[in-house]
DNA sequence: AAAGTTGTGGAACACTTGTTCAGGTAGTTG
DNA sequence: CAACTACCTGAACAAGTGTTCCACAACTTT
């Protein structure tokens, strides 16, 4: 067996330093606020660590939605894949668009970005993908628009002068889920 | 009655001018494509026209928002507002998806930039408001949650690989609205 | 220990950005 | 028609951008 090189061994945490940190800049100041120069203060580094990393500026942001994409599946499935009560689900939305709030913008912003850059589309929809895969609804519809609401209550919570808390979202993930036995209830195949 | 000055009736005809080319430049570019420079050749003005009507880049998206969220507003309304079918609340959506694409990924860009700007947020979040105000829903839970969907359901639309037609979005608004005499049935205070 | 390879970073370049400003132009008024 | 005012714009500037390049350092291999 060859020994890892320990150059590429820290090749590699500090790339992955980079990404970290151009995910707190958008947190911080939005995807407009990225460019090599920022994203370098940010992480410690040289101005022109990035660009050594990462061929395009373009291909940072790609980075970093990938890798940003990974933690927006884990929230997500936790929230719908739990069989969670509604309260449950409603306080981490909550939390979401609260404690959470310059996080979910970032991945929102991240998410939006997918739209006018079509290789971003499966990491961004990939959670959708897993939720169905896991969940595996006997009635897709109830599940499509019980999936499609959490994304437009996190929108909204994030536009509303005052973000929601749980009590508040509570009733409305109780309605979204009634009868959800529907789509929880799976059928394994035979 | 006091003459209108034509140089101020001209001046205000060019200032919704570069508005209306700050949208469009948002539905090619992005937000990101939008400069001084981008808006003026958009629109077939001098280079400094955009900052002697708008003090600096931000009035000029913050007065592009106020202005697409009225549109925003007659669009959304006439989706949720009219008490129409299943099937035409599914054809707007896939309208808005398709046809509309780049449109509506402009809207959500701006939306979403509300959320980083508190100033913005009464516009962009003024069509929920009006709906529930113009459809005075008895069941106001039920509401929300339909309103929630119809934001992740364009969302989502815009990320998929391919957009989701009228006859995919149907069953899932019908059975958003299933029970809408719920909402509907407003009750009217004496 | 020397040679070779790979990773690293400061200086510099060409370019675009937002914004300023003084001069010019169009419209109104006496 | 002259004086005035308000609007408009082209040139210019300082600041910040993405990216390149080459010298050099860190590490591995011979």
């Amino acid at each position: 067996m060859q020994k890892v090189d320990g150059r590429k061994a820290r090749g590699e945490k500090k790339r992955r330093a980079i990404v970290e940190a151009t995910l707190r800049v958008i947190e911080r100041d939005g995807v407009a606020g990225v460019t090599h120069r920022s994203v370098a203060r940010e992480a410690g580094v040289p101005t022109t660590a990035p660009t050594y990393y990462f061929a395009t500026l373009d291909d940072l942001l790609i980075a970093t939605l990938l890798w940003s994409a990974e933690e927006l599946c884990d929230d997500m499935l936790k929230i719908v894949g739990s069989g969670g009560s509604a309260r449950e689900i409603a306080r981490s939305l909550a939390k979401a668009v609260n404690e959470n709030r310059c996080r979910t913008l970032a991945e929102y912003e991240l998410y939006l970005l997918a739209g006018r850059r079509p290789e971003l589309k499966p990491a961004a929809r990939r959670w959708l993908d897993l939720a169905v895969e896991v969940v595996r609804p006997a009635d897709p519809v109830a599940f499509r628009a019980f999936l499609a609401a959490i994304d437009g209550l996190l929108m909204q919570g994030l536009i509303a002068d005052v973000a929601p808390n749980e009590d508040e979202l509570e009733p409305i993930v109780s309605f979204l889920i009634r009868g959800r036995d529907d789509f929880t209830a799976a059928p394994r195949e035979e």
